[in-house]
DNA sequence: CGACTGCTTGATGTTGCTCAACGTGCGTGG
DNA sequence: CCACGCACGTTGAGCAACATCAAGCAGTCG
């Protein structure tokens, strides 16, 4: 909700992502690279989808409004498309992203962005791969948290943070109790009972939002086991 | 499992897909069409994902194996392409499509596809719409289905293949209780007590696998409301 | 200080799974 | 042809997992 830093660094962005020089230059006149600060909306749902948002850094989670109820999809950091369905089904945000870390996101104009993939294609293919890539990581968390109790979706929640976030067995939760539940589908009581017991039978040491894993193996266990 | 006919209908199949006639020409040697009876296999998880298949008509049914027990994740209908992310991810099918219905499949040579997603822009924005398309309809499944209760969810099939695949408020069930519950994540037991409850409550008529909505605001109202 | 937010903990009710029993239809092999 | 196994479907009883409701505590901000 605060100014917000514009700057020029497209290239660095999409360096790699079989784009000429011509067509970074391009894209040059049609984007910007914005700061947010936790918790500032960089997509709201229900708006038009009119720019492709592209993570360069940072930390963003995937929610949605869902009957009242806010839903949290997913957590997703640095150097990837986010939301990019929306822009490609019918330009119509259907989810909101919002920062829960400081975070880099640059704004590209849809319209350079679907010349870019009608005439190029290895540009188009790199888009085909992501989508396909995001599509079956998605598919696959549904399967596994389907068929998973709370405890094991929180355990599986805390070795993610460890591993694919901070890469390090302590760290500190970006993210509130609630919105622990609203990613996991529990209550905040369910979140914090089950944090607790963690810590109880000594396999996570946590104080308010720091945790340390003691136990990964275990923890591990509990998250295939469900 | 039986003998499969085999045809030459590539050309009705993907008309209209932004293919030109000297394209569709080159797919007709590389392709083939074939009949599934309800219950065989159109594509085996866990094999090699070389050939993209397009389901003309029928209805199918996308599964996987997780942790010894089957998870139905969405039933498909006819004129789409049907777990394709995984030919673009890595090559490797990471779940199962078998037909619940009769159904007409086209197969496609992955290696011709490509190419025509890198020299033909078009063919490639209609990928990534469609992609895009499967992508949005499945999170919004996700957050839908994940703050159901059973009954809910129950109802929200049931609504599904009056609407969506039938389009009519009497038709028969095509996959078993035990499928429903699959597909719900449910057991067998709580799928037969739901379906018993919405008799009881004389929201449907249902005998075995003939089901007739009777009040389809109320079940709409249950299917919302989880 | 008082209001507020985030978190924790306990008591209680509901949901839905597990287990068990039993009926039905279907295909297989003696 | 009948006997049997087997998948499917239904129903009841008991239990574990969670949500809900309620109360209270710690830190923070005006």
């Amino acid at each position: 909700m605060q100014a917000k830093e514009k700057k020029n660094c497209i290239y660095e962005s999409l360096a790699g992502r079989n784009l000429s020089k011509d067509e970074i230059c391009e894209l040059k006149g049609n984007c910007s690279v914005v700061d947010f600060q936790p918790g500032e909306i960089i997509i709201k749902e229900n708006t038009l989808a009119k720019t492709v948002a592209y993570i360069k850094n940072g930390l963003v989670k995937v929610h949605a409004l869902v009957h009242g109820k806010e839903k949290t999809l997913r957590i997703i950091k640095g150097n990837q498309y986010v939301c990019l369905p929306s822009n490609f089904f019918d330009n119509f945000n259907h989810f909101s992203a919002t920062a829960v870390e400081k975070s880099e996101v640059c704004f590209l104009d849809l319209t350079v962005f679907k010349k870019f993939i009608k005439e190029n294609g290895a540009f188009a293919y790199d888009i085909i791969h992501d989508l396909s890539k995001s599509q079956v990581t998605n598919l696959h968390n549904q399967v596994e948290n389907n068929n998973k109790k709370t405890i094991g979706r929180i355990a599986h929640l805390l070795l993610f943070f460890a591993r694919d976030i901070y890469d390090s067995l302590e760290y500190c939760l970006p993210i509130s109790r609630q919105e622990i539940g609203d990613l996991v589908s529990a209550t905040r009581e369910s979140v914090s009972r089950t944090l607790a017991d963690f810590q109880n039978d000594n396999i996570i040491e946590i104080d308010r939002k720091k945790v340390i894993i003691k136990n990964e193996k275990f923890l591990e266990e509990i998250s295939v086991k469900g």
